[in-house]
DNA sequence: TTGAAAGCGCTAACAC
DNA sequence: GTGTTAGCGCTTTCAA
């Protein structure tokens, strides 16, 4: 009633202005699938005349929907995320969603649940870019896909959808890379948490088949840029003879690259060193990072499409996607 | 109606079980002023009873406003933001905001205006974290604050706060740094845009004080790594004796860095290499950039109270604030 | 195919 | 201080 509403059109006077009721307004909003050309037209014409923009609020209280899911990323620092949200948004835009992310570190930094957040906000369903923490999802009224990590066993939430790269397989190429290259003495840095578990097996695994020992460090540190410097560290200590480095992601591997170069040796002529992730930082010339893409934008998409397959069919069991991860060859390897 | 809902409490359960009428809930709900302790208490407890969780839509449907705010960042890429976010909401998230964050080049990238996306989802008011551009900005008709960028005159919109760092002063630090280290020849990358302009203003005004000559390239390119190692590349091609680079931002110092390698050269026993904005990519290990420091945090913080001041005093007049830099030391600029 | 009418859950006067 | 009462703008049966 103040000057700070300027009014704003509502579905009455679209309705007025078309000559119709307020209810085939909603339907034409909706692309209802039986009205008159006639009638929709009017309805369209009288909603750009006036300039309409249905109000979110209402429909959400009517509707009962949000139509907004919330994105939850687990490190904004850590830019694996950017094509990922890409994906998503490339599919849900379209479907008429909003997508709204929070960053899991700055959440859980100031105390809160990241998930709390959302469910306040009524999202409609939530896509996890993150590990799935049991205790933060006990009980997620919404649907939830995780995306882009692939998850262990018992962390599992039995409801979740899951759509995420292969990277035991990207362990196994970035490993089977470095021994193609002539690499007998390849090490494995690592951290907590799914992804790296993963990674870390495919490693393993590749490494145990063309008859090298396996040696990683930083099993139980994080998946920062100081925790792979970190890992690097000891991974040198005990073993000064590596030739090459393979890191649970890229931003490790950037910290490993620090660690080679207090030690005076250099990428990639006395170290190779080879990242995951292949994140806007692989790219950096500077870095030039051999790096395993998983394809984050695809796996946002696809994860977005199982959303949306969820949303129209809660009861749907679950079908989990794994992409095939490909090897990026930069520099780095020395390839 | 149908399985999906599992009848979430209404304010009314609430007030109902606590022996209150709805208003009396609503009131305690906003902190109200003239509550009796019991009546809180007996609300308090029966919200907590019920698990009672407000419904967003319907107050903002009620009050025509959504308590959200929506935050426009120009790059997820560049990861100066990081600290923006976390200052804005370690104000907005106490005073009872939700924010959402949207990506500029994504959002431009599929062809929308990412304020209408904020428009539509009737955010109480918008943070722009980039550029303002007029364009896109003509007729929003909630409060705008721009954090981070300090505007230039004819682009600056006539109703926003304006919440900056002082990137001219930041330029100048910058520069007279490398100046008291001993480099006569500085030269400068950067980029389109008004903050690129004011820390470029900065580094010319200080070098020339010194009695230098200032060297600039890229003044029409952007501001990526990318743009940074073409800058350098250029800068190079005109001046091969350079013995200091002064970046626009982190990335493009990273971009630098990649240029000056390929030239045989490295940072900082050849060419000393500064960056700006203090990003968590200067502080890699493996980059360890001299970077300026807005103080993006404060920033947010300060920007978060401005915005909420606007929110309730819509007509007071707009009060810039340009918050102090500092510099920030590693070794990339070899001090 | 279209319209009427009853809410969705909450806020905000206004009474009491 | 606290309760009553209208809506907020839209969706959604149910009739017509």
């Amino acid at each position: 009633m103040t000057r700070e509403t300027p009014a704003r059109p509502t579905i009455y006077d679209v309705a007025r202005r078309a000559g119709v009721s307020k209810s085939l307004v909603s339907l034409v909003l909706r692309g209802a699938p039986h009205v008159s050309a006639a009638r929709r037209q009017a309805v369209l014409a009288a909603i750009e005349d006036l300039g309409y923009r249905p109000s979110r609020a209402a429909s959400a209280l009517a509707s009962q929907q949000t139509r907004s899911i919330g994105v939850l990323i687990d490190d904004f620092r850590n830019p694996w995320f950017v094509e990922l949200l890409a994906g998503l948004r490339s599919v849900l835009d379209p479907a008429g969603y909003t997508v709204s992310v929070a960053d899991f570190q700055l959440e859980a930094a100031s105390g809160r649940n990241p998930v709390d957040g959302f469910l306040a906000q009524h999202a409609d369903a939530l896509v996890l870019a993150a590990e799935p923490d049991a205790a933060l999802l006990g009980e997620v009224p919404v649907p939830v896909v995780v995306a882009g990590v692939r998850e262990l066993g018992p962390a599992t939430l039995p409801e979740a959808d899951v759509v995420a790269g292969d990277d035991e397989h990207g362990g196994t190429l970035a490993t089977r890379h470095l021994v193609e290259l002539g690499h007998r003495r390849i090490g494995h840095i690592t951290g907590r948490g799914g992804p790296a578990a993963h990674r870390r097996r495919g490693y393993e695994r590749t490494a145990r088949d063309a008859g090298l020992e396996p040696f990683v460090a930083g099993q139980d540190g994080g998946t920062a840029e100081a925790d792979g410097y970190a890992a690097t560290v000891r991974l040198l200590e005990e073993r000064p003879l590596l030739t090459a480095i393979l890191a649970a992601n890229d931003v490790m591997a950037v910290g490993a690259l620090a660690a080679l170069r207090e030690r005076g040796l250099s990428a990639p002529s006395d170290v190779a060193v080879v990242g995951y992730d292949n994140s806007p930082l692989a790219a950096y010339r500077y870095l030039a990072l051999t790096s395993v893409d998983p394809h984050s934008r695809d796996i946002g998409a696809e994860a977005a499409r199982t959303l949306l397959t969820r949303l129209e069919q809660p009861d749907a069991p679950p079908r989990p996607a794994l992409l095939e991860p490909t090897l990026v060859i930069r520099s780095s390897s020395g390839a």
